[in-house]
DNA sequence: GTCTATATTCCGATAGAC
DNA sequence: GTCTATCGGAATATAGAC
């Protein structure tokens, strides 16, 4: 791995740890065993660094998109969870929620760069319970967007009060939602 | 309102705005101005001032359920919910979400001051459903305490995520999440 | 209770040598 | 591409006058 990526992997593990604005190239440089000057080489400002680390999870998502497309829905949809059981297991929060909460504090061109990763993992969860729904695996009444944006705010939160109520919430949220989609109704 | 009454409100509106780690004695300052050695004599540390708003909050919370106390389980999920209709209102995300992706980077007295807060919610909404439920106007087949987990998670997710998706994804998500819970299945 | 003044620390960022 | 050195700024916090 090169430098530059593992300033990026570095940073995002600290970003999801703790907060954008508590983390510094200092901290970098102690797990690097290089200088700050020389992060400052690889990413001019904090901000370049940020929106190399969105970058490099927006990548990760599609290339998991890509891995998935073949399957079914719902094995898509466990796919889609994984990423959150593993950063759960390492008790970290997700890029979306991370951002989000300290957003208006942040260069705009964090948010700019950010929007369109958050609408392609919404259209992403949207054609996924879309195509569950139309084989019969999935049941839900809502519209298939608003649907996901349930399932997304349960991951995204549910990794954050967990930090607070105990880890065990964390599956106990997900196997609920994996039952209550697969459950028909009337 | 005592000027400690005033500090507490204002750094309250900044911590949901931008972040713990992003507001500063400095900007309270300029909006009261007063100066910061000021606010100091009132909170001697930053992190006196974040656990003097985790129990304003928490004080808010208590207040607004014993003022529902003798209404139906619908009104109080409404109280409850009208919580993040606020919030929502003027951009803001809630304290508990706010606090928990910043969480390891903040004072452990901060996680301990919010957690049984965090817990309190947790239960007031779990005997809410219970109620609902018993009195035939909720419906959901999750663990009472799982099914509040996962309506708070979708308050907690949709106020920071509708920051980048667009306001009026808040209300679609509300809506879902009463029509929802009113339908009865099979 | 608020002020001025300041101590201290930390952080982002840059210049210039190697 | 990494280093030393340093600048400039911001933040928390404290001392002591009023």
């Amino acid at each position: 791995m090169t430098t530059k990526d593992t300033i990026i992997k570095l940073a995002s593990d600290l970003i999801l740890e703790k907060g954008f604005n508590a983390f510094s190239f200092y901290d970098l440089s102690e797990k690097m065993g290089i200088k700050t000057a020389s992060i400052h080489y690889h990413f001019p400002s904090k901000t370049d660094l940020g929106i190399a680390v969105i970058r490099q999870q927006s990548e990760s998502f599609i290339a998991l998109q890509a891995a998935t497309e073949s399957k079914d829905a719902l094995s898509k949809l466990e796919a889609f969870f994984s990423i959150y059981i593993r950063h759960k297991s390492q008790g970290k929060v997700c890029l979306v929620g991370s951002l989000c909460t300290d957003l208006y504090s942040l260069d705009p061109a964090i948010e700019k760069e950010l929007k369109p990763v958050v609408e392609g993992i919404l259209q992403w969860v949207t054609d996924i319970l879309k195509e569950g729904k139309r084989k019969g695996v999935f049941h839900f009444s809502a519209a298939p967007r608003t649907k996901a944006l349930l399932l997304i705010t349960n991951m995204l939160g549910i990794l954050q009060v967990s930090r607070i109520t105990g880890k065990t919430d964390f599956n106990e949220v997900r196997t609920a939602l994996l039952k209550e989609l697969k459950t028909k109704k009337e």
